[in-house]
DNA sequence: CAGTGGTCTAGACCACTTT
DNA sequence: AAGTGGTCTAGACCACTGA
């Protein structure tokens, strides 16, 4: 391992540390304690710490005052952690799946009276609502609608935009960073349109999300709601007792 | 503020700059500098970074290098994070409603194929089910079942046992620390038994959590599954690019 | 009691945003 | 150019765990 800035220093650590967790060095599951990795890695004991501290916040180690700093094998098998969700096609290629992406359709809409207040506009202005199906293989597994107000991308929205994945495009159109997104998990069952779509039977329950994406300064960029078949995608979350 | 050990210092910074932003002190969402805070509360530099880290986690502030230290307004409205739920009651309380605990039944089981799974155990093993209901006033809200090795808490399971909050339960009779639940999410529709006891029509969606519970050393300590009214509690979360 | 992580300080420099 | 958060150091002491 090189030691040079940019990335800093903790996050070269941070990446060392994962390495070799993820290579399995660490058997029985132990870290080496805090001290001995900063010596071994000519870096002062705040630095590892901040590495550790990021792991920690991932979920990847876990620690303990007076006893060391341990590996987090279980949350290590998860492949589709909620909290860390940003890109459909990642998440069916860790599952094992060949991802694709179809767009279904791009449409000028105005915006209706729940979607203007989810986007702080008001109702009757131009939006774009995209809709995406993604495939592992043949077999759909996500059905996605992504609404963006059309001031924040002028131009038309061509097929190959569309296909992209939805931060990067408002990045490259509409020079928007997507920060974070509110979600909501709400419970549906499947019918007509949907089912249809989703190639399964009239009356499956499947799982939806409705949720707004927000910039760096919590504004509103685009609202999406989404479909996933819960016999091909499952999501799975880490829940705290601290609360991060 | 009066400044001493114990809770530490960052934990008192902590608090502190959180009863400023819940009492509505930075009306822009712009909080002070961290040196600015730093000499007003006689800590240092590190110190006021530790705590807005931890607020930054909870997902309370923002930080924007060469900008400043941002409250996060929309994410301190939501009552129902679930990252951060542990106790129903307190979920519920804090939509307002007047919480109550019913337990419908405490029996002794034999571990099926795959509890035994998730609790490390081999099947047969006797173990305790605990279904509790969670009402609002007189109306179902939350249905639970608490599954746990008999061998974690040898005495039988008074009813007043089985009220209380499950990881207050784990930590007295058993002496052991809930830290984390794996979590999975799993639609559903409510049929016969579920319905009724959640009082509703028959095959309506909900929204369903397969969680097993951990203690600090990655034991499984308890399986649950839970099933939720969606027109009375709705569950968001906070998906963030960082992974965290 | 030795070793671990947790807290805290004071100070330096850097990268970035804003004016 | 001034001010902000981001990185990094070296060192001190404390709280806790485990043999």
């Amino acid at each position: 391992m090189t030691i040079n800035r940019s990335p800093s220093l903790t996050e070269q650590v941070k990446a060392h540390i994962k390495e070799r967790i993820v290579g399995g060095e660490f058997t029985e599951g132990r870290i080496p304690s805090e001290t001995v990795l900063a010596s071994a890695l000519g870096v002062s004991r705040t630095t590892v710490r901040d590495a550790l501290s990021r792991l920690e916040n991932e979920g990847a180690v876990v620690r303990r005052q007076g006893a060391g700093t341990f590996v987090n094998e279980s949350i290590l098998q998860i492949r589709s952690r909620l909290e860390a969700i940003w890109s459909y096609e990642d998440v069916l290629q860790a599952h094992g799946y060949t991802p694709a992406v179809r767009v279904l359709a791009v449409e000028e809409e105005a915006a209706a009276e729940w979607l203007a207040a989810d986007l702080f506009l008001t109702a009757g202005e131009p939006i774009v609502v995209i809709e995406k199906l993604f495939l592992e293989d043949r077999r759909p597994v996500v059905l996605t609608y992504n609404r963006i107000s059309a001031g924040i991308v002028p131009g038309p929205v061509g097929e190959t935009d569309a296909a992209t994945p939805i931060y990067e495009y408002l990045e490259a159109a509409g020079g928007r960073h997507l920060s974070y997104y509110l979600s909501e998990i709400v419970p549906v069952v499947l019918q007509d349109d949907l089912a249809a779509k989703l190639d399964v039977v009239e009356g499956t329950p499947a799982i939806s999300f409705r949720e707004v994406g927000f910039d760096d300064d919590n504004r509103p960029l685009v609202q999406a709601t989404s479909y996933f078949r819960d016999d091909l995608l499952r999501f799975r979350l880490m829940r705290r007792k601290d609360g991060s």
